[in-house]
DNA sequence: CTGGCACATGATAATGATTGTCATGTTCTT
DNA sequence: AAGAACATGACAATCATTATCATGTGCCAG
């Protein structure tokens, strides 16, 4: 019983620590290609490889959770708590996290109505933040198109 | 002037009957790559860039619609209604179309209650269908891990 | 303190899906 | 039948992601 074979040496690394870090100061969805960016800019020699498996490790260890954008890019986001969703900003890609029994429930429902077990649901709502809802309508004015 | 700038000339080609009709054929989703090959094999001469080409026309027209796999691969699927979601099966990956007006309206409301506007959501709910359900328990007495 | 070991890193190449290019084919209009 | 407008197909280009592999780093035993 004091053999811990699951979780061996050396885990959370400076550089893991720096994509950590890094996520913890926006409250957007970042790309393994933006973060890996930005730490490059900041200075910090980081691979882009690492920021990868940095990333991949993370999510598995639930620390972040990831989202597709609608062009299949995969980006990551640092989760607080166990189960919930996100309400994203189309235009600026601000996040807020929701939470909602009653989809809990309705995902449930759906899944025992057709016989199908272990159900898992993934939801993403895509809207226009207040910011950028303002932002839209003053260029309805110059809009050619 | 009579010119109609919005429908032009010719749309349903051939190939794009010919992608249509095999998503007609299968209730799963397909990717495009999957799609091109199976074509092929049935000795059509299509092109992969035509599939591709096809298949977002056919999204656009909204004749067909499509999911992301967990691996960023587009999926499609013919669709018969406006708007849906969908129970996918992650093993055989059998599709059923779901309707919720719970859904609708709880995307509604969490929209504007952090004050989003033109909300639009995307859901999926992934489980194992009663087939892979009864094959999995089968196969439970031989897991070794 | 020091050697060894397991894992992590970083640079780069490889992969694989998707998109762009462009010359040619098709089809509809006149 | 001619011309315009779009579609096609082969191939190259792009872009995110993954694999490879030599090197680095931190932790353990002695």
């Amino acid at each position: 019983m004091s053999t811990d074979q699951t979780s061996s040496r050396p885990r959370l690394t400076r550089q893991r620590q720096l994509i950590l870090d890094r996520l913890d100061q926006v409250d957007t969805f970042l790309s393994a290609q933006q973060l890996h960016a930005a730490l490059r800019a900041e200075g910090e020699t980081i691979g882009l490889a690492t920021v990868y498996r940095g990333l991949q490790w993370l999510e598995e260890a639930g620390i972040v959770d990831s989202v597709r954008t609608t062009d299949g890019e995969a980006t990551y986001r640092r989760c607080s708590m166990a189960h919930h969703h996100h309400l994203i900003c189309r235009r600026c890609g601000r996040a807020v996290e929701v939470h909602g029994e009653v989809l809990e429930e309705w995902s449930r429902a759906i899944a025992a109505e057709h016989g199908f077990t272990q159900p898992e649901h993934f939801v993403e709502i895509f809207g226009l933040c207040p910011e950028c809802t303002t932002r839209a309508a003053q260029n309805e004015s110059s809009d050619s198109l």
